[in-house]
Order: structure tokens, then sequence, then C-alpha cells
DNA sequence: TTGACTCAACATCCTTTGCTACAA
DNA sequence: TTGTAGGTTTCCATGTTGAGTCA
């Protein structure tokens, strides 16, 4: 007889010889050289018993955690939130569901884990949002729940974890969850995040993320390692209705004369490199060539530095700074959260307009402190470069002034769903968004619709 | 317990021209 | 014939985070 026992991130199985290994063709596993024995990477667990079950194999399982939880939630669900979650039970309870922020997936995720009642594990990627969910988790299920993260290593049926402490932990405890649910999800197509989906065998997952799609393509190994996109609603579909209407409005300034001189020259070397170079450039990853040819090669590098000259004029130019002083006069009782590409425009600001800054060098009480006051009114405005796009518990606002940004859809989402709580008084959230003229911006302000 | 520091990881970084191999 | 996808194998800079270490 078989039996299956979770080891180092992976399931053992005992009982099968090297030379049925092939033959017996079970997903996932292969011979172990080392360990003299057969194994199959943790995340084929369900894929495994299912194959198994399948041929009517007899086996032991030691792996599946027992557990029945018995929870309720307090919740109601709307209808979309009830769509997406049937979405995910009719997928086999795998997938990713696309909600743009504010449209409660926390909810959606919170009813997941009542309606399984198994063992789960939240995973997040910050400790920030790990505080949030084990509050939230804590209130809704009157139970303890455990911690990995934020100087904590804590184990209850219930855990939540950043990505950093899940991978850290993934090898000890891989085999003790039922259920998984990754809380941003884009995050776990980075290169070592990847692996704690790897090494868990919880057989039900759910992605939550505004965002699913990712430039390099990685979404296709999330999909295989959570399940497929099964259920999105776009910022549009629910503006207007549990979200606030939103207005974008587009403001094209002028470099000045010096910055404009300074950007062509900068710019011509970038574009005149490229021309005699023979690199073709189309893409982001012709982009990584030029930065691998630039570790060698000393015109490819000023060729980068000069790109990068230019970015910061164009983000950073003067007249933007003016428009600012403008938008912030008409909205003078509004609350306004202005964003950057750079820390250094970000203090020139506070500086200039006497506005509270927020960076990566805020110190994490500090941080604290000053979001406090801006959720009770003492600031109605806030300046920031990427720190708080993501992963932090924003007080809302209602007018988002983008000086600067990347080129990203995720970063433009989730700016915008700073702004997209519905208002007490049903007025619409403006998104002003300050492009310099005549300058590649207009590209990058393109690719990021 | 806290704060300052280091380290590793992740994300973005993007122009308009041609070339080749291969699939429809 | 036409349309489209393609390979590299390390890393210019900036911003941000979590974990670990040490005082």
């Amino acid at each position: 007889m078989l039996t299956l026992t979770f080891e180092d991130g992976t399931v053992r199985v005992g009982g099968l010889a090297e030379s049925d290994v092939s033959a017996a063709d079970l997903p996932g596993v292969a011979w172990d050289d080392r360990g003299l024995v057969a194994r199959a990477p943790a995340y084929r667990y369900a894929d495994l018993r299912a194959s198994l079950d399948e041929r009517g194999l007899d086996y032991e399982d030691r792996i599946r955690p027992e557990t029945n939880l018995n929870l309720s939630h307090a919740y109601d669900l709307r209808d979309y939130q009830r769509g997406a979650l049937d979405a995910w039970h009719a997928n086999d309870e795998r997938g990713v569901l696309e909600l743009p922020t504010g449209a409660g997936k926390t909810v959606v995720a919170v009813a997941a884990i009542a309606a399984l009642g198994g063992s789960t594990l939240i995973v997040v990627p910050t400790v920030d949002l790990l505080n949030q969910w084990r509050r939230e988790l804590e209130t809704e299920f009157d139970i303890s729940v455990g911690q990995f993260g934020g100087g904590e290593q804590t184990q209850e049926a219930i855990t939540v974890s950043t990505y950093d402490s899940a991978y850290l932990r993934a090898d000890d405890v891989g085999g003790d969850f039922e259920f998984v649910v990754f809380d941003e999800v884009h995050h776990l197509g980075g290169e070592g995040y990847r692996d704690v989906a790897r090494l868990l065998t919880a057989p039900a997952r759910l992605g939550l993320t505004a965002t699913f799609e990712r430039p390099d393509g990685a979404h296709e190994v999330i999909a295989d390692l959570v399940g497929p996109k099964v259920y999105d609603l776009s910022v549009d579909d629910l503006a207007g209705d549990h979200l606030a209407e939103y207005e974008v409005r587009r403001i094209e300034v002028d470099l000045t004369p010096a910055e404009r001189e300074r950007y062509e020259e900068a710019q011509g070397t970038f574009v005149d490199y490229l021309k005699t170079s023979n690199l073709s450039f189309r893409s982001g990853s012709d982009y990584q060539k030029l930065v691998m040819r630039s570790g060698t090669d000393p015109r490819a590098r000023e060729a980068l530095l000069a790109k990068q000259r230019a970015r910061r004029i164009m983000m950073n130019a003067d007249q933007k700074v003016e428009t600012l002083g403008r938008i912030l006069d008409r909205h003078c009782d509004d609350r306004v959260i202005v964003f950057t590409a750079h820390t250094d425009l970000v203090y020139r600001l506070s500086e200039r307009y006497l506005l509270p800054a927020i960076t990566s060098e805020t110190a994490a009480s500090d941080r604290r402190e000053l979001l406090e006051r801006f959720r009770d009114g003492t600031y109605s405005r806030v300046v920031t470069a990427n720190v708080l796009d993501e992963g932090v518990d924003v007080p809302d606002a209602n007018v988002a002034v983008l000086l600067a940004g990347s080129g990203s859809e995720r970063e433009f989402t989730q700016r915008l769903g700073r702004v997209l709580r519905p208002k007490t008084d049903g007025g619409a959230a403006i998104l002003y968004e300050l492009v310099s003229a005549e300058t590649a911006e207009e590209r990058v302000a393109q690719r990021r619709r």
C-alpha cells in the first residue's frame, strides 16, 4: 500500500519502487536519488490524490489535516461577492478573483474560509496587512489566529503570514493547511515567492488581486499554482454603485527652456546609442538586454544613465510643482493624496506646500501617527512616492494627484483605488494626471491606461 | 523592546528599425 | 504568401519591504 507523507516541501510517496515510478505515471511524482524514495512537489498533492482515487489504488494519506472549525460570519455578501465565491467553488475551490480595491475582497475570503471550515493559511505581502487580517479574522470568528512574521511565529488552525515568512516556514508547516489564501496574489509571480505556493499541499487555493496580469507574463505561473482567474470585475463595473464615480483629468505641462535643453540632450544620447548599437527595441526584455550590455559597454552605460536623467527631468518638471499649487488651492476643502515617482520631489513638495510626507524613510511609528491624523481630519493632504500604493490601510481621500508614475497599469489602478471608496455626499472622486508635453512621459501615461 | 543597520528580494526601467524562422 | 513571434543569463538606478543582527 502506498503512503503519502509531507516532507520538506514535498509529498513523499512511500511504497513505490524506483522501477515502478515511470510506469505508475502519477502527477508530479519522480524518483529522488538522494532520499531513495518517490516524491512529488507539495502543490501536486490534490492532483496526486485525485489520480490515486480515480485508479482505485489503495493508499494511506498521512498528510490531510483533519479539522472542522465550525466557523460562521456575520457578513451579508453583495451580489458580485456571492458571484465571485460561487465561481471559485465551481472551479473546485481553486482560482483567482480580480476585484478592484474597495470591492471587499477580504469579505469573500472570510466567507470562503467559513464555508470550508478547515485549517487555513493566509499569505500577505506586508506586516501592515498581516495585522489587518489578523484583527479581522479574530473579530469575525472569535478564535485565536496564528501569525508568521512581524517578529512573531505562532501557528493556529487559522494563521496569517507574510510571503517572506511563509517561504521560510513552508518546509516545516507546508502540510498543515487545507486551504491557502494569497492576498495580493500577483506577488506570487516573483521568482522566490512562487516557491511558497509550490511548498504547500493545501488543495484549496484562493488568490485575491486588483490586477492579475503581469507585464512579465508570470500570471501564467500563478494560474498553474493557484488556479486560473475565475471571476473579475473592473473599477468601471462598480463605479457609481459600490465605488465612487470618478473622473480622470489629464493636464499637460511644458518643460522650461532649460529643462527642455537638458531633456533633449539626455534623450538624444539614449536614442543615438540605440540607432548605432543595432539593438532592437520593442519591449521590456529589450531594455533588460541594454542593462546587461551596460555592464561591459561604457557607451551602453552612458546611454542608460542619460535615459534616467531624461526621466527625472520629465517626471519632476517645475511646471508640475506650480500646477500642483493651483490644484491644492482649488481643492482646499477636499482630502488630497499626491503621488510622485521620486522621494526628493516628495520632500520638495512637502517643504513648498507644507504637506505631510511619507516615504520608505519615514519610521513606522511616524507613519502610523501621520496616517491617523489624516484619518481623523487633522491633516487633509499627504504627499508620497510609492509607499501608499499597496499593502497599507490608507484613509479615504477624494482627490488624487499623480505628479509622476511608472507605466505600470497596476500602480495606476492602485493609486486610483485610493479615492474610490463611496463618498458620504455621493460626490465623484477626481484623479489628476500631470504629464510633461512632448516627452516620453506621454507614452508612459498611455501605457498605464 | 526599540532603533539603527545590513542584506536580499521585488518592481520598474521602453522605440518605432529591420532581420529570421516558422506557423497558418 | 502573409503574419507574427523570437533570444539573453545577469543587473545601469531608484524605491520599497521583511528578516536578521546587534547594541
